[in-house]
DNA sequence: CAGTATTGTTATGCTTTATAATAGTTATAG
DNA sequence: CTATAACTATTATAAAGCATAACAATACTG
């Protein structure tokens, strides 16, 4: 009577469980889904957002050094900071020493944007992971600290 | 004398900090780059891998219930599978019950590559987090499966 | 000053991921 | 039994992420 295991035989991942690696990536396919929703009403994507956060906690840092720290190429970063000073959330300002180079500033509207997704993005991770202990997340934190520190 | 942050000042990443998600992508990011490298050789990706080990560990399976275990949509899986099919790692045959769909088997050369790949794999992993303590480790696991229980 | 390095950019390609539409097959409702 | 719905695999297509090569303008170095 309904043995929906009849028809959906358990298909098992236990080789893959042995990997941190793949525990790491279901565990962060979670939280990237609801961080996609999170900023959809805002119009932004994970890209777009983590240069905006970065732009307005390091104002006038360039392209260069943003690209760094994001981890991606430079080329790539060139359309991220495109699309946000085409909606004036930043600013590519001349800078006086190094006329190669911009010196990236949150505008009014982008320190705006900048408050109300941060409020959104920490509460909907809040709720997310309301049924993880506080303590257990600062654990988990450490251990990912130490990973990180890998390279 | 050489003061590198004179000319390369430090950027602050802390609010991204405040997130989990964050650290999970940053950690993850260190461990994808250690597998593709270790896969590399083998010419295989990260999506063909995967897909092989789940044929071999659920011979018989169909493409729907593999694309359902591997978070991926249907259409995406098709090349995926296609090409593994062209390496002769594995076998699309038909199954008597149900002209609809395939039963996915790896060949002679699929367990091969399988044991060989297994190998390499777990050790680079088992290399590069050499500095954590397998306690930890656990730890870890124990709480992103928590994370992942989420949805 | 000549050669080299850096910054931002364009062009390009590959991989991943998502959606719509379709043909063939199976299941279900009446 | 037949019409309808549902399912499997597939094709076509597009958006996004990520990497490399090449270039112009500018800055640095010996």
């Amino acid at each position: 009577m309904g043995n929906k295991a009849a028809n959906e035989p358990l298909i098992s991942d236990k080789t893959l469980r042995t990997f941190v690696g793949y525990h790491l990536k279901r565990s962060f396919n979670v939280i990237q889904s609801d961080l996609i929703e999170t900023l959809r009403p805002f119009d932004l994507r994970m890209l777009t957002y983590t240069a905006l956060v970065l732009i307005v906690d390091n104002p006038g840092l360039n392209q260069s050094r943003l690209a760094q720290v994001m981890d991606i190429e430079r080329p790539n970063l060139v359309i991220v900071i495109d699309e946000l000073e085409e909606r004036e959330l930043i600013t590519r300002d001349r800078v006086p020493g190094d006329r190669r180079s911009y010196a990236l500033h949150p505008t009014e509207a982008g320190l705006v944007l900048y408050e109300r997704t941060l409020e959104a993005v920490t509460q909907h991770e809040k709720l997310l992971l309301a049924h993880v202990e506080p303590e257990k997340l600062k654990d988990l934190v450490n251990i990912l600290n130490l990973i990180e520190s890998t390279t």
